[in-house]
DNA sequence: TGTACATCAGTGAACGCGCGTTCACTGATGTAC
DNA sequence: TGTACATCAGTGAACGCGCGTTCACTGATGTAC
């Protein structure tokens, strides 16, 4: 049958760990050790294997290795289950997004580009993920978590854009360059994920057209 | 109950017309009339209600007042219905481009502005049948005829970018160009149909993020 | 240190549901004569 | 014009399926004494 996950995730703590170690040698313990993360990794491989809209609570708690009726005791319900994956995707893409930055010196439309890159690279290395944190899902933007999560992430790239051009972060100017760079990246990333770049046989070089876009929408003349 | 669907599509001909409105006196007759179109009329009414992944052939077939097992005789299954609506959508929006550009002169910016208008217009005005047509699609990218449709469609928008620049229409520079515009458009179509424009409390001037964007794209400086 | 106990993360069976698709059928239609 | 008949678009019942969620329960754990 399913083997139970060993993957562990960034929120279990050394004493889940130890007891999931125990676990795997005794092969059949009563407690999962830590099931909330354990579900969570499972959603991930599920979203991505079937899409969010597919995805089901009984086989991702098949996933885990537990009871259908498991999942239950950590969330309300199915949606719960999309959304705190959701908000766990968002987390793990801000620190890519900051990671990205780090390296970088200030000031420098590389920066932006570096931004639209790794937006880019989430969407096709994890397209079922991507989806299910930038599109869709219903309830998903009344959820002031998610929501903010969001704002956080626009607004790491806003700032970016107004320390590049000189102004206030605030400045509306700021907002609608971001808004361009955002929607050129989210408009391509899911072109290629949804295969449209393959189908019509578009060949088009990545690293060139980011350049060239971040140069056309930061750069005034 | 459900009512007998009245609309009538562009196919439906003068033959099947007169049968539907016989019907609709009637009021109970054995044939429906144009089924096919009745259903395509159902579909896209569902797409829209409850998302292409949420679209049943039942509720269909309730939609359209005949028995479930009625679709199959005009559709192999659930997937061949989908991709018919889609079809059909992709006719439905070329014709619409044809008629934006029209009255408009040639050689001009505001062509690719219209276009894009269009495009943003069509997203808003029916996300789920946008959703159908230009994302989602599992086995939608190897039918050849959506994807003859698709290639169409883009086409005319890399014609109206070559001709403006002044190039051939297959320098890979229209291309390009016609591709930033594609990203840009599908990707703010997405971020307002998703509802993450609302919900991140952004509030842009359409038009002139259009316009924007279409000069920074296709004047170069 | 050892024991009694409360807690609560798990179980497994059950529920009602709507689905996609198939089947043998029926009856309205248009056509050949 | 009238009739016999082939066609095939519809019916309605049935199937097997997997789902989300609930329920009373069980048993491993950590804690108070």
């Amino acid at each position: 049958m399913l083997e139970r996950l060993t993957l562990t995730i960034s929120t279990a703590q050394g004493k889940s760990r130890i007891m999931k170690e125990a676990a795997t040698t005794e092969k059949k313990a009563y407690h999962h050790g830590d099931l909330r993360a354990g579900l969570l990794s499972a959603i991930r491989q599920l979203v991505e294997e079937k899409g969010p809209d597919q995805f089901s609570v009984a086989e991702a708690a098949r996933l885990a290795g537990v009871s259908t009726a498991a999942p239950y005791k950590h969330f309300k319900d199915r949606d719960e289950m999309l959304k705190a994956a959701a908000l766990d995707n968002m987390a793990r893409q801000s620190t890519e997004m900051r990671d990205a930055l780090a390296p970088l010196p200030p000031k420098c439309v590389e920066r932006i580009e570096a931004l639209g890159q790794l937006y880019i690279e989430c969407a096709t290395r994890e397209p079922g993920m991507f989806r299910l944190t930038f599109a869709l899902s219903s309830g998903h933007n009344r959820d002031p978590s998610l929501i903010a999560s969001g704002k956080a992430m626009f607004g790491l790239l806003q700032h970016e854009v107004a320390t590049f051009l000189g102004i206030e972060p605030l400045d509306p100017e700021a907002e609608r360059r971001a808004m361009m760079l955002w929607s050129f990246v989210h408009g391509l990333s899911f072109l290629l994920i949804d295969g449209k770049v393959e189908a019509m046989e578009l060949d088009l070089d990545l690293p060139q057209m980011l350049h060239d876009v971040a140069q056309r929408v930061m750069v005034d003349h």
